[in-house]
Formats: structure tokens, sequence, C-alpha cells
DNA sequence: CTTTCACTTTGCGCCAGCGCAAATTCGTCT
DNA sequence: AGACGAATTTGCGCTGGCGCAAAGTGAAAG
């Protein structure tokens, strides 16, 4: 059985009793998963949803052609492959774990259980659902109207903002990521990825090494992203 | 009091009861919004949540530097502006009737209780948000992944399927569509879809006139939104 | 220690598609 | 009917960022 301390501490389930807790975990396992590993694959008959206890995911949508982007990454405290909730048989994207990781799994069929039984368990899938949505319009609305350099930017913030660890030499991604990963969730090439990270590197706003970026100059690096295009009118 | 012959016949109050329905007319009102009024604003509180009756919608955001882009088309039987099932506090979007509209309100604070009297009402909204989100993610990775030639054509597909109407040349967009609006669905300039449309419609792909679009061979169409790079792995 | 492999950097040429401009067409209003 | 304004078409030049290529670098494995 597991442990409630487990997951009471999340915001997502913060406004619930221990008796609502335990309901929640009842049906839940627990597994490791090493890093670089998948979790479930894309296309893959949606038989279970997600909770990360601990680690980082990254998920990954791969085109007919072979291209792979970024959806998302995934936080500690996180639902992730809730296809359940939105409906669907089948997940629409890879989760792969970017760290060793830690998750929660529960069978598709705890679904209704739990949404009968803990509603504040599904309305926080529903946020969650919410939320990615609310995001992922913005991700479109950027990548509709703004150039490379802007959403190059806009997404370190954003990594930064949402999974960022305080250095001395400013704030770290907390997770290995390359070149390539940002290319693919700002949709450009590694090549261009590298070439705006060497020239803001000089600049002095951002830093890191292979798998480690690190943001120097948020300030500096939100100029950037907010750079919108001098209009004449 | 408004008649439940309404909205028996949408999908999406198929599976209700005649009980259900009117549990849930009760507390909507209906209103009229002419052609191109706004039927609640970006960035407005969300006080209501709306279902289209007849007509079609257009769901646009305007960025911070005054571009525009357009999120989705509403079709009729279907809700819009269910800010409130996402815990949004206002309109990520503003709404503007194509073309003359009939249009469901509910307050906001009906939501609380057709959840709870109706749940068939909930699920359906989050099956919408659902099917919205995937939608959404499938629009980012064309716009990072495919050419304005291909993006243009998809959208152009993705139109006359969602709301094509059949005529004897084709499948026509059943309501006016402006290039400047299909550009803003793709991310692209007017000048661009014109082009592309002219070059079409010589190779007998799309057709159409001022604010009317019909793709007279989609094959053909969906041939060009797929042809995918040449890949040589 | 050195070998290997994944990741990163950098140079160079090219082209899809944008910005700008101007002419044209069509629907609508008076 | 005529006039106005919105929508559309088309030409032209330029450039951001991609494709291709190759060299450099650090980390992990043997």
């Amino acid at each position: 059985m597991l442990d409630r301390s487990l997951i009471a501490g999340l915001p997502a389930f913060a406004a619930m009793s221990d008796d609502e807790l335990g309901l929640v975990l009842r049906g839940a396992r627990s597994s490791r998963h090493p890093r670089n590993s998948e979790i479930f694959s894309q296309g893959q008959e949606a038989a279970s949803f997600f909770l990360l206890l601990s680690g980082h995911v990254r998920v990954v949508q791969t085109t007919p052609s072979g291209e792979q982007l970024i959806a998302r990454y995934i936080n500690e405290g996180e639902l992730f492959g809730i296809a359940v909730a939105m409906g669907r048989e089948s997940y629409p994207a890879a989760a792969v774990a970017a760290v060793d990781c830690i998750v929660l799994t529960w069978a598709n069929s705890e679904w209704t259980r739990l949404q009968a039984a803990v509603p504040a368990f599904a309305a926080a899938a529903y946020q969650t659902i919410g939320a990615r949505l609310q995001e992922t319009q913005e991700r479109v609305v950027e990548m509709a109207t703004e150039q490379v350099d802007q959403r190059v930017a806009q997404a370190l913030l954003r990594l930064v903002e949402r999974s960022g660890r305080k250095t001395d030499a400013g704030v770290e991604i907390d997770f290995p990521i390359t070149r390539q990963n940002i290319a693919e969730m700002t949709g450009t090439t590694l090549h261009t990825v590298s070439r705006l990270l060497s020239a803001w590197q000089v600049d002095g706003l951002v830093g890191g090494s292979r798998q480690k970026v690190t943001v120097t100059d948020p300030q500096g690096l939100q100029l950037l992203a907010e750079n919108r295009r001098q209009r004449s009118d």
C-alpha cells in the first residue's frame, strides 16, 4: 500500500481529506523508469493514466514523416497520459523519462470510480487539461506570429520558470536538455538553436554546457522574447 | 421557455432524457448576433458559456502587437466560451459571428448546477475541450513541420470537412471567409494565400470568388497537404 | 588511458515566403 | 446608376533561417 504522504503535499491534492487521498491511492501502483525510457508510446492503446512523483518527463510527438517535436515537459506532481479524461482511446504522443523517474499509474478503469468517489481528483484532471489547452493555444500564436529567436527565448524562459533551479550563475533548467530538444520545442533546427545560444552567451544572457542551459539574465531574455517587430501603425 | 427540440437533435445531447434536456434548458436564454458582431471579447471576464444553435462563429485571438489569428471556427451545435469548465476567469479569445447567429447562453453559475444535475452535459463539455486540445496540438505540429502551402491545403480540407456544403462544383465552405481569414488560420499572409489559391484554381483543385471558397478536387488537395518533403532515410 | 559516440559549433549558399506597392474587381450603400 | 470601400490579384526584391558539410568537444565506456 502506498503512503498518502507521497501525494498529500502536491497542489493537485491539497484540498483533499485523508480519506480521499486513501481512495485515490487505492488502485495506484508506483514504478521506476530509467532515463530515456518510454513510459508509454504514441498511438499505443491508452490503458492507464499517470502522475509523476519524481523526475521529469518529455512528451514527444512524431509526425508521419518522422520528425519529432516536444509537446511539453511534465514536472513533479503533474498528471500526464490522461487520455481517458479526454475520451481518447490511444495516447497521442509518447512520454519519455528525461531523467530517472518515479511514476504513479492507475488503470483507466479506476477513472470512473475516482470521478464518482473523489470529484476533486477529476476536477484536478480537467483543470490540467484546460491549462494545457491554454498553453497550447499560446504556442500556436507564437509559432504563427513570432520569429525563431523570440520563440527560443520564450521557450527558455518558460523552462526556467516551470523547471528552474537557482544556482549562483543564474537559473538552470533542472534536467538535461539538448539543443535538438529545444529545436523540437520551437519548430526550428538544432543548428539555429546552437547559433542563437552561442550569440546569447556572448551577450551574457545565457550560459550552459552540454545538455545544460542556464539563464543568467532573464530580463534581457524577456526583452528579446518581446522584441515585437516595430510596427508602423 | 425554450423548447427542448432546439437541442434534442444535437450530438452533444443525443444521450439525454427529456427531463435532462429540460434541466439543461432551464437557465439558458437565446439571443441573435448579426454577422461580424462580437459575442464576447478577448480578456473579458468570463460570465457565461454558450452553445451555437445556428450560424458560424470565428474564435479570434489578438496578440499584444495587434496581429490576429483564428483559433477555430465553431459549427452549429457546438459549445464555445466554456472558460468555466477550464477554470478560467476570462475569455482567452474573442468570438465573432461569421454569419448571423443564434446562440444559447448560460450564466456561469449554472455550470455547477448542471454538472451535478446532468453529468452528461459536463461530460460533453470536457469531451469538447479534450478534442480541441487534440486539434490544437495537431496545429502546433503542422506549424512546426509543414510548409505554408501544405498548411493552407490542410486548413481548407478541414474547413470543408467540418463546415462543407456540397454543391455541383464541389464542396463549398458554408460561411464567408476571406483570404485574410485563411492567412490568420495558417500563420501566413493574405498575399501568399491569394497566390496559392490562384495557382490551385488554375490546376482545378479549388474554386471560389470573393469570400467564397470551394474545393473541387479534395484528393488532389490532400496530396498537396501530404506532400511531405522527400527524405533521404 | 584512449576510444567512441553523442552533442555542439560554425561556415556557406540558397530559396520560400514576406514586405511593399499598385492595379483591379466586386458588393453595397446612397 | 454611380460611388465608395473592402477584398483580391499580381509583380518585385530581399532576407531569415534552413540544408548541407565538416570540424570540434566533452562524457562515458572499455
